[in-house]
DNA sequence: CGTATATCAGAAAGACTGAGATAC
DNA sequence: CGTATCTCAGTCATTCTGATATAC
């Protein structure tokens, strides 16, 4: 007999922890994990982003993501600016060894979302996007 | 603009975040995180089971187990007994230390999956579930 | 003065790997 | 002998809290 509830919470953990092992393997081979790749992503798409907001996109805490930018900017992939306007704020820009990693990096992770999406089908994939999203915002 | 494929795996992370830290917080006045009462949830449905399979079943590995359930047996809510018909099995059963938490962090977990649910609407959420299982399971 | 931003420090738990002990 | 189960050891990254420095 099953539980009348089925455990959602454990459900989300399992799915989560598989997708994201079977994401960092994808990348390994050209030496990123998923969490450099999601910092990249944010960092390409514009100019540079003060720690606090890289760290709420990528839902992590700033001591955390302190760190994380820490460890890239040994790897030459960040770099750190302090902004002109505001002397608190330390903006991170992607150098151009980043930006030649994450064009690297943009294929495997296309190719890992399509074949993800492709398993699920279009339209399962996109209703779970839908869910996705309502669970990630604010549960108040 | 958007990307033409949103990154699920980053919606699934944050998803999961959120969901487990607000779980984490309904059970944290009962004195349990989230992972000590899925393993309690496992133990309370039938006898002993070895560490391997509470392992498997939580999606953690083997020596990461070893010292929950290290943890757990110094909080008297679990014990270790040896399996008699094979040696190098060591059982995990429940105590009634372990039972009496349960039952109190059980409330808590049902009124917060019925929260979620509702939340969700029904529809949604067994939708959700469908689509979770399919990634938790094999991807190959 | 009060607030915001980033960093530092430290304790705790997890992921992962590889090796060892014991038992089948 | 080969395999399976559990444990141990060790490294690394994360979470979380709290404190600190700097700048608004």
């Amino acid at each position: 007999m099953n539980h009348q509830t089925i455990d959602i919470v454990l459900l989300l953990e399992q799915a989560q922890k598989r997708v994201s092992r079977d994401f960092d393997r994808a990348l390994a081979d050209a030496g990123a994990t998923g969490e450099q790749w999601r910092v990249l992503d944010k960092l390409a798409d514009e100019g540079g982003r003060p720690i606090g907001e890289l760290a709420q996109l990528l839902g992590i805490h700033p001591p955390t993501m302190t760190k994380l930018v820490d460890r890239m900017v040994g790897s030459g992939l960040v770099q750190r600016i302090v902004d002109e306007a505001d002397s608190r704020r330390v903006l991170i820009y992607i150098t151009d060894v980043g930006l030649h990693l994450f064009a690297k990096l943009a294929e495997r992770a296309a190719a890992f979302q399509l074949k993800l999406s492709s398993r699920l089908g279009a339209t399962e994939a996109s209703q779970l996007t839908a869910l996705l999203g309502n669970l990630a915002a604010d549960s108040t």
